[in-house]
DNA sequence: GTGAAAGCGCTAACAT
DNA sequence: ATGTTAGCGCTTTCAC
């Protein structure tokens, strides 16, 4: 026999029905024990693998979530990956996973294959320019349960689980006031999404009260297909330090910037932590293993993740009612890089 | 209608048979322009998505493939990762992914769980321990296509792509004994695992015919369990400080160790690149951001990853046959954390 | 060019 | 306690 052992198969062996069989899978206590040992020798010796592909289509719902990401280069989202296939484990689900790389037309396809695939819901951290259209098929009544992260998706009533952006930036504002900076500059991000907005407005919360300002020459974006290579954040330093005077503070969009950051400051002969406080956002696992380290906002990854999870799968098991949305919130991780910092003594 | 239309539905409605529907899924040109419009338009406004499952339960071969790592901590395998859905995306395939942290009991559930889901192939890279016996059902005539990445696994005979690590070592090796070092600590790494002794085996070799050693009291390793935080590595060269005297240069298994090393030593006042030279093994992005920039060996996980996928899907094509293995070769990239030590000048 | 019918491996309702 | 039957959504001969 070159094909895989059916139930049929087993039925045949064990002397017993393919209902039976089907029973003794799912460890009914219908069936004796007795019998439940001939079939299950019976499986053993035809190494039989159960077809959850069959048993999906026929009854029970699929036992596959999907989870689209954008890029796990990034290792806030690598963590977040992490804790997702951890919860679904658990649950015993299967994960498909795919990655947009921020492009619409590869999350459009993804989704589509997701879907094809039968997958009981999705969790997305949608591309920035995405207009929810790759999501059409998923409204209405029937369907397919959705839950957004960091990035709610324009137009797509989805539960959702994001930081709180705006205290992250309050959190880190508040800090940078403290320790007397004057001038705060701030590197990456895309103009006019929502997350740098509130991060922005955050920051500005926290500065307030005290005399730090953020000039506008201070605030350099970028166009919001980064990567989130550090070299980005050298580019971004570059074009700060061309524009004229190296501020009190700067602040990036993401730990993988401030890399570059470090970088780039060195190269202007500027030591980051001595003569300019630094600090980032993610809080990855490097930020505590630079030189200066990094302070940085943590968002907290895992808890993402499982409450991504943990969303999404009560909104399988009671589908419809209102979207739902949870916030992670930040805290403050306080390393060398602003800890080392002080102002200028007037001299 | 509360569920969702299947290819009855659109048959109904564009005033055909079901087969015909099927056939325009496929685009056949058995089938005339003018009706493939009207049953792409019923389509259209019935919302109908293709059922995948159905079809491979039907006919044609799993278009699912298993993706089996231990980590994406480690930016090594997120790369990987990357590339391997990179690949399955430009061939249509949907990726199954799951970590094994690992652990075997929770590689041997994964392993399963995609079987049971039907994938067509596998890609894993192993935990230490695996001893095979995950893999049971997969051998023999109906076997899922098996490909390892970087750890052969004991007792299955399957495709395999790994790095040469010899070469890595001796790469390294010879790097190190060009710039005079004398003495070489190696920290980290499974004692008795390939991989490592592939390594150590090539520095010995890259050092031969130069006067340095490798003092056994300089090798380090860990438990295997490592789930490559830079933690292990503080941890590691404190022991080995404790051991004694500091050597000219020190190798780490994995870059992520190089990250503690360079910590651990500057705690103890040494700093890494000017006091003793530093390098390791993966390049991976971080390496070149940090300060001073890390010596590493270049392992290509998008290669890899790559090639992962085309010898399963050809192995798909064309099953049987003697297992295959491929190698990647690794290249050294020159930072400064050695490019900047010297040997002490007998004063 | 299109339709009718069988069947992939499984589950669930009902029958014994 | 186990068997019978129908059918999930699709593909694939084989008719017409």
């Amino acid at each position: 026999m070159t094909r895989r052992p059916t139930m049929n198969d087993i039925a045949l062996d064990a002397g017993v029905s393919r209902a039976t069989v089907s029973l003794v899978v799912r460890d009914s206590d219908q069936i004796p024990e007795s019998t439940k040992q001939r079939v299950r020798a019976s499986m053993e010796r035809l190494g039989y693998v159960y077809n959850r592909v069959a048993g999906t289509m026929r009854g029970g719902g699929s036992r596959n979530l999907g989870l689209l990401l954008t890029n796990i280069q990034n290792p806030y989202l690598a963590e977040v990956s992490m804790a997702v296939e951890a919860a679904a484990q658990e649950s015993e689900y299967t994960l498909l996973q795919g990655y947009s790389l921020g492009d619409v037309e590869r999350e459009r396809r993804l989704v589509r294959s997701m879907v094809e695939n039968q997958v009981a819901g999705l969790i997305v951290m949608g591309a920035v320019e995405s207009d929810g259209s790759a999501f059409d098929g998923l409204g209405g009544p029937r369907a397919v349960p959705l839950v957004t992260i960091l990035r709610p998706i324009d137009s797509v009533a989805a539960d959702h689980v994001g930081i709180d952006d705006r205290r992250a930036g309050r959190l880190l504002g508040a800090h940078l006031a403290a320790l007397g900076a004057r001038t705060v500059a701030v590197l990456g991000g895309f103009e006019g999404a929502r997350m740098l907005e509130a991060r922005l407005g955050g920051l500005r919360e926290g500065l307030a009260g005290s005399p730090a300002r953020i000039p506008t020459s201070m605030v350099v974006t970028d166009d919001g297909h980064g990567n989130y290579s550090s070299e980005t954040g050298a580019h971004l330093v570059a074009e700060l330090l061309e524009r004229g005077s190296c501020p009190d503070a700067i602040v990036t969009y993401t730990d993988a910037y401030a890399l570059g950051v470090h970088q780039g400051l060195r190269q202007h002969g500027i030591e980051p932590g001595a003569d300019v406080a630094l600090a980032s956002f993610d809080n990855i696992p490097t930020a505590a293993q630079i030189h200066p380290t990094l302070t940085s906002v943590d968002s907290a990854p895992h808890l993402l993740g499982a409450e991504a999870f943990r969303l999404l799968t009560s909104r399988i098991a009671e589908p419809g009612g209102v979207a739902e949305s949870v916030v992670v919130e930040p805290h403050l991780v306080i390393r060398q890089s602003t800890a080392l910092w002080a102002p200028p003594t007037p001299a």
